[in-house]
RNA sequence: GCGCCCGUAGCUCAAUUGGAUAGAGCAACGGACUUCUAAUCCGUAGGCUGCAGGUUCGAGUCCUGCCGGGCGCGCCA
């Protein structure tokens, strides 16, 4: 019996067997896949103890070669180089793994932890660019992968739809609006002049008529603020709907000073003497944690709040909700954020740990040799939603996925939207269509391969298949620990890539060899079942047929 | 000026978190379909991992200093 990581199994048995025979526990160690020609696994664990024994690592590594090649479940043990130890594994172990992920594939069982993941939480000005398009994937990949592994997960989008800006967007679409009857109005400094409110100009004029033409009054103004938000937040949710992006909690920042959430953040922060008056205004004494940190206003001189001190009381309302960690997922330009958000932690008493950043880089796109940069002040931007009608929501999903959110991505929409081999979304659906279409091949022929012993599978090729499915759950929790969905992409696409190779190679389904067969049809059972998943957490669909 | 991120093949990116010979795709060149989907496969070529030091059995990865690029340093959000 064993779980679905290999590595872990051998490290374990390794482990041990250092135990056993040196009566200490193993200082950090590693396991891992080596080079080609080591071997199945190999461990340094020779090497990294020699200090703390005081031996010399081959030395080590003789002694424990002794005890570790009495388990069965390794077929070979040797020592290499400075004290490697690689390490070959019986046939059984793979046949065992394989047999599981033919039959279902098991998400490893981390944690029950209630916790959330906050993005994209663009106010409703306008539309999604594809800026937010990377951060969406991100946020969701993510939260569908900590759902996987057993978390408690929450998908939350945090808006402000009242103040300054939300009467910029009103104030445009009534410029528009005036627009279409022939009269000029001035847009404000401040004002959105994308000319996407013209379309929503014209919704507006065919629901109202002309009646407020030429007519600017608070009422007038309510009118179209609401109206604009109401059609933007359709847009937005529209949008998201599209990658199958979908939140659980929509939180509206105004929602903070009805329930009295502000009013108790401020409680607490001075309580600890963390604010104080001055020029007429109300500061946050970050440097009182962090002495490198600016103080920053909380209440203007006006009144007003300032969007940090909402943003203060919304993480308290975070905290009171229950969830033991939050991300927020946050673009490069927001990184000076960070700081006074862990002092606003620390001053409100929650504990360490609990507020997490995960922070990607920008995007642009790219077509033939132009580049597009994004601009949303110049009202110059593609929308997320352009991309999405142009390359679909498979490619859109997968390439903001791809990439690690620390690097820059530069989004390659020609590439993206090819049906051709180089896309490498098509190549990963395309292995996984691949088995379907065995799998009714086989069914044709009359092959079963429900009582497949799969001991016929031995080729260096076949074992590599199984020893990388092997990797599936180390894979599923690095990308959760680490926070990259990249490595689901590169995984289904190292995966999709051993199968298209093996099946080049090796005839999968043969009349004349029924055992065999079956063996292998297996082995690409295993294949597509891990596919399948990994698609999935990726949002991606996988089609039986291409 | 200060802070954060990045720098790997011509281009876009990997590299099992410090491991053995730094790998893919595209672009270039050459091969494989009377055979399970050629949206595939196989091969050739391509590198001082920005530069210079340091840490150790071992560095693309960690530390220091430069160089280059991105972002930020509001009583904006």
């Amino acid at each position: 019996m064993f779980k679905l990581s290999l590595r872990t199994e051998v490290y374990n048995k390794i482990s041990n067997s250092f135990f056993e025979a040196f009566g200490k526990k193993p200082v950090d160690f590693v396991v891992e896949i080596p080079p080609e020609g080591f071997g199945d696994y190999s461990t340094n664990i020779a090497m990294v103890n020699a200090k703390f024994l005081r031996m010399a690592p081959r030395q080590i590594a003789n002694e424990l070669l002794e005890s570790l090649t009495k388990i069965k479940w390794f077929k070979n043990v040797e020592i290499a180089g400075p004290g490697f130890m690689n390490f070959k594994l019986s046939e059984s172990v793979y046949q065992e793994l394989l047999s599981k992920f033919v039959d279902n594939v098991e998400f490893p069982k981390f944690d029950e932890e209630k916790v959330q993941f906050e993005f994209v939480s663009a106010n409703p000005t306008g539309p999604l660019t594809v800026g937010h398009g990377r951060q969406a994937i991100i946020g969701d990949v993510l939260a569908r992968v900590y759902k996987s592994i057993g978390y408690d997960v929450t998908r939350e989008y945090y808006f402000n739809d009242a103040g300054k800006q939300m009467k910029a967007l009103g104030h445009s679409l009534w410029v528009r609006y005036n627009a279409l009857y022939g009269r000029k109005e001035n847009f404000e400094e401040d004002d959105y002049k994308g000319d996407y409110l013209v379309n929503v100009a014209q919704k507006f004029s065919s629901e109202y008529g002309d009646a407020y033409v030429g007519q600017w009054d608070e009422r007038v103004q309510t009118l179209f603020v609401s109206y604009a938000r109401d059609k933007m937040f359709d847009w937005i949710k529209n949008t998201l709907d599209k990658i199958d992006v979908n939140f659980d909690v929509y939180f509206s920042e105004s929602s903070l000073y009805k329930t009295g959430t502000t009013d108790e953040a401020m409680r607490i922060l001075k309580a600890g003497n963390y604010v104080y008056e001055k020029d007429g205004t109300t500061w946050f004494a970050v440097s009182k944690i962090l002495p490198k940190e600016e103080d920053r206003v909380i209440i203007r001189k006006n009144g007003e709040p300032t969007y940090f001190f909402s943003d203060i009381a919304y993480m308290l309302d975070k905290y009171k909700r229950g969830f033991k960690r939050v991300y927020y997922i946050w673009g490069a330009d927001h990184h000076g954020y960070v700081p006074r958000m862990q002092a606003a932690a620390k001053a409100l008493g929650i504990p360490d740990g609990f507020f997490n950043v995960i922070m990607h880089q920008f995007v642009t796109l790219k077509s033939g040799d132009e580049v597009v940069r994004m601009s949303k002040r110049q009202g110059e931007f593609t929308t997320l939603e352009d991309l999405v009608e142009r390359v679909g929501k498979d490619a859109t999903r997968y390439f903001f996925a791809m990439l690690d959110p620390n690097t820059h991505l530069v989004f390659d929409v020609d590439l993206a939207e090819s049906k051709k081999m180089e896309n490498p979304v098509y190549y990963v659906q395309y292995a996984h269509a691949r088995v379907v279409s065995l799998l009714k091949n086989a069914q044709e022929k009359g092959i079963n391969w429900e009582n497949a012993t799969l001991k016929n599978l031995t080729l260096p090729a076949e074992i590599d298949i199984m020893r990388f499915m092997g990797e599936f759950q180390e894979v599923i929790i690095s990308t959760a620990n680490e926070y990259k969905p990249q490595k689901l992409c590169n995984y289904a696409y190292s995966l999709s890539e051993k199968f298209h190779s093996y099946y080049n190679s090796n005839k999968i389904v043969d009349v004349k060899n029924r055992e065999l067969s079956a063996d292998r049809i297996s082995l690409c059972i295993g294949v597509k079942n891990i596919l399948r998943t990994v698609l999935s957490l990726l949002g991606i669909s996988s089609p039986d047929s291409m």
